[in-house]
DNA sequence: TTTTGTGAATTGCTTCACAGCA
DNA sequence: TGCTGTGAAGCAATTCACAAAA
């Protein structure tokens, strides 16, 4: 994973950038002028110095006495991510996650748009998983070509987990320059392409752990050290 | 977002935890015996100090000279996680999405159980979104009485953004402890009640701006403020 | 007033480096 | 020798607190 921040930037404060991102839209859906960094951060339980902060990092987009305005940050903030241009992603595996991502309609509007889907199933090739669009499964066969012809820079992987590593080499070999996988495994690729993972049982198993609770052995001290060994 | 740690044990190292358990896991499937704090850090793209300070946090697991018993610090693991033990876990959403994640198969053997299903739309009341599974799509009038009766203590949420919060209220009065939430929305919840959240669009942007790169626009400083107001 | 942007202080997390065990 | 567990050091992120702007 590309956890570069080569920039001075934190990583939590680009991944806080796009909740604020969500927040401004959310606001200006209601026709919100301004807000400040206080609002903002209740909102999303933060801090009002961490919002400042984190937005502090990519520029001077707010006003004193004022706050920040809406439409302006959402802009500044779109831009910065990067998503104020669409981008074309592929999705690889037509099974049910595949399938549910492939119509899932908030995509759009946040900037990215699928515009292939693939499999290796000969059984669901041809088959058009959202009828309202012309879009059917291809072949993996057809991937180079696809990328090419349609300028594709980000995929998402919703296959097994035994053929993700080798799905994940095949469409960074097309020309894809990042993954976003659903697949229950690390991918081992180059430190220089990013990666975003979903794994959907850890976080169900990150709540589990905070209902149980830290374990009632939480952590012995040297002292009993001697006692620790059981075979 | 109960960002709890009144333990002394890192949020990040918790996260590491689950990811650590799925490494294990898929070495115990290969039949390994024992794995060096190295191995599983170069599989997950981190620190051999790293790894051995996580796990250090909950115990003493390893052994000088011979790394950890895979099957042993699998065991272990799942213990402090609370997967030892199977979760009941109720769907709300029976979308795309929703029912996506109910067929999914991969919850069962990591110690979850997705046991009931609802939604509001009376169009897919009784349906059977997985055929396989004897579990029909039920009103939300059965919220409580179901919960209660399965005693349910998760719930994951895959409804549209503006129906999240309230249905969050809903499941937590009928005695959920713990939400998954994949509307792209901040819930206002108490503190106390573990949230997770997986929102699609913010992992692409993450992708985006990793490959956007930081804006032209690094960060003026203090010399340069003077200039900056452009309205 | 209100509210930002930001150095300084603080808190938290990771890495280092090594004693000790097998 | 190989490898863990862990204090100490170093680095990163957050919070504090206040000058400056509207």
């Amino acid at each position: 994973m590309a956890t570069s921040r080569s920039n001075g930037i934190p990583v939590p404060a680009v991944r806080r950038l796009s909740l604020y991102l969500r927040q401004l839209e959310s606001l200006a859906a209601n026709s919100r002028k301004t807000v400040s960094s206080r609002q903002l951060g209740e909102a999303l339980g933060l801090t009002d110095a961490q919002v400042r902060k984190d937005l502090a990092y990519f520029g001077q987009f707010g006003h004193p006495g004022v706050g920040y305005r809406v439409n302006e940050l959402v802009t500044r903030v779109r831009s910065i991510l990067g998503t104020d241009k669409t981008w074309n992603v592929l999705l690889v595996g037509a099974g049910n996650l595949g399938r549910a991502l492939f119509c899932y309609r908030g995509f759009t509007k946040k900037g990215f748009q699928i515009v292939a889907i693939f499999d290796r199933n000969p059984a669901v090739i041809g088959t058009h998983p959202d009828p309202s669009r012309r879009i059917p499964v291809q072949p993996m066969g057809e991937l180079d070509e696809t990328v090419r012809r349609r300028n594709i820079r980000l995929a998402i992987l919703a296959v097994p987990a035994d053929h993700a590593q080798s799905v994940a080499r095949e469409v960074l070999d097309a020309g894809v320059r990042g993954i976003l996988n659903f697949a229950p495994v690390a991918l081992r690729l180059d430190e220089s392409v990013p990666v975003a993972a979903v794994d959907l049982s850890v976080h169900l198993e990150q709540l589990s752990f905070q209902l149980a609770g830290a374990p009632p052995q939480p952590k012995r001290n040297a002292v009993h050290a001697a006692a620790r060994r059981r075979r």
